[in-house]
DNA sequence: CTTGACCCTGTAGCGGCTCCAGGGTTTGCA
DNA sequence: TGCAAACCCTGGAGCCGCTACAGGGTCAAG
């Protein structure tokens, strides 16, 4: 099957089976004579797995790892256990920062009931003032926007 | 005075200062005759505020509008309010979403104790079927790395 | 007079795509 | 058979918010 259909089937963009490609994260398949790329179902089967990885916040290195660890051939389960336990950690760790954030937002918002000038304002007041620091800790998995 | 301490007062990179003064959030300060950047105490608060507001994790584009909503001379509160509720929404999007990813990836987790090959380990089972999609919303606020 | 700390500009890189330009190929229909 | 639309190709730039160079200039202490 050409990249259209793969992509359609994997729900995927055509230009991020190419990325992933290029990243090594997905074999070159075959070329037809026009120079299509020509895949079978072996690559359908790996990028929907890619990209059911992707959907549970898995960084490309981290889905290379796990791809790795599966296809070596004594592969064992142990390592893949502990990439998955390692990736719960991050997200557990990115939903207790983003917790404490949102409280401190939240105190912020109480200051004001937005009816001043902003020169009285006290959400720009807090703002303005150093406050309490949050510890962020580092996480591949990505904030809030 | 000089960027290196007006970076080390607001607790921010030198290149990040830079980079503020490039993107128009802080304005140009004048030059020595030397050609090195000469800040004012107003430059610091400034600095201070910006990033205050990157701590709590808004957007530049969010912190800008923040700015200007607020430097209008005949400044309201009710659009910093505005901004700062539109600011907590995305995160606690973001924590409800990464929160339901936690729960798909405990369940994913708990099929697999360790003791086979990966060949019928049930978490490789589990990340290659199509399973249950999770609604993602799209949002400024990072993810869990 | 030299060493080191500081400053300058400009550019490239990170992740994970996304989009574009500028081409070639295939497919369906008149 | 001709033609348009839909598909495919490569290579490069852009997104965000920095960060890290390279390759220079300036300044203060010993």
């Amino acid at each position: 099957m050409r990249i259209g259909e793969l992509a359609r089937r994997a729900d995927c963009p055509v230009e991020t089976v190419r990325y992933y490609e290029k990243e090594g994260l997905l074999a070159a398949p075959r070329r037809s004579g026009s120079n299509y790329r020509d895949y079978g179902a072996a690559h359908l089967e790996r990028l929907a797995f890619i990209r059911r990885c992707r959907a549970l916040d898995m960084s490309l290195p981290e889905i290379r790892a796990l791809l790795e660890a599966i296809e070596r051939p004594s592969a064992h389960c142990a390592p893949v256990d502990a990439l998955l336990d390692e990736h719960i950690g991050h997200v557990a760790a990115r939903i207790a920062d983003l917790t404490a954030l949102k409280q401190e937002l939240d105190a912020i918002r109480a200051h004001c009931a937005g009816r001043r000038p902003a020169s009285a304002c006290g959400i720009v007041e807090t703002l303005s003032r150093p406050a309490a620091r949050l510890a962020r800790r580092s996480s591949h998995v990505r904030g809030a926007k």
